[in-house]
DNA sequence: ACAGAAGATAAGCGTATGCATATCGTCTGC
DNA sequence: GCAGACGATATGCATACGCTTATCTTCTGT
């Protein structure tokens, strides 16, 4: 009973998910180095993606990121101007955030070099699976906190 | 051109699994506190699992930790009785590395805790997503780090 | 037998991270 | 109108990590 559905003995989900992240953020860093991106400006630049962010907090949670420690990241990304950061004329204590048209060029531009390198990764396993993979980890990635109860 | 096999857009494998792999971590955390193991002690005793290891430095690399700072998870480990490091009479160099039956006893306590969690976790998939999500996580997982050049 | 390699261990360094605190400007409810 | 809340920012601290160096013991090739 203690195998329900029948599923065979396997390594702890975290066990997996650990150096599958770790070797694909080995394989991104050089990538995102050849653009002039750390990990954090990239994760910025995809945070902003399309709808731009009221609040820094608030960027800085759905990027995972320490709301003190990201400030530096936008400072350089302002003054390379990849991203745009404006009083809002509602509120003055908000900085709206945004992508600049020089910034999604960079974005793109890196992010295409990552997928190269994905799609070589997944391209060896079946359509199927792929398309299964996928999926199901944007379910889980998706999930809030507590549902990891 | 830029969407081989008709795959809809969707993030970067990166940024999927690395929010994963947090709540998966964050959501081991308790469960191994609990057992009174760290992250890292615990990834000894699965090193351990089975075949005992013959040095700690291919320990340390097998869970893809340092071998410098392993060497006082494995002092407490052993200290408390959960593996055993013995002198191999073959090459004294060399200190043999085993689980004892106390410590396989903890490590399936921790387990159990564990996969109770990703179960729950699991069983908001269907049964052939389940299967195969597990099945490519393993083998992705399992690649050399020159395969995600 | 001896030089060099290999294993275990200790210690130090630079960096990243999460967390807490403090300041300053601004807004909002009462 | 003012107290308290909120947002941005700077700073400090403790922790953890990867990496390097050094030391000691033991083995191996010549």
């Amino acid at each position: 009973m203690s195998k329900l559905w029948g599923m065979p003995d396997r390594p702890d989900l975290a066990a997996m998910a650990a150096p599958l992240t770790r070797a694909l953020m080995a394989a991104e860093t050089p990538i995102l180095r050849e653009h002039g991106l750390s990990m954090w400006a990239y994760a910025v630049l995809l945070g902003l993606d399309e709808r731009p962010v009221r609040t820094q907090a608030a960027l800085a949670e759905s990027i995972g990121a320490d709301k003190t420690r990201i400030i530096r990241v936008l400072d350089d990304l302002q003054r390379r101007g990849l991203i745009e950061r404006s009083p809002d004329p509602a509120d003055r204590r908000v900085r709206l955030l945004s992508i600049t048209p020089e910034g999604r060029r960079l974005r793109d531009a890196a992010q295409a070099g990552i997928r190269r390198m994905e799609e070589r990764l997944l391209s060896r396993l079946s359509d199927d699976d792929r398309e299964a993979f996928v999926r199901v980890l944007r379910v889980l990635s998706a999930l809030p906190a507590q549902e990891f109860r």
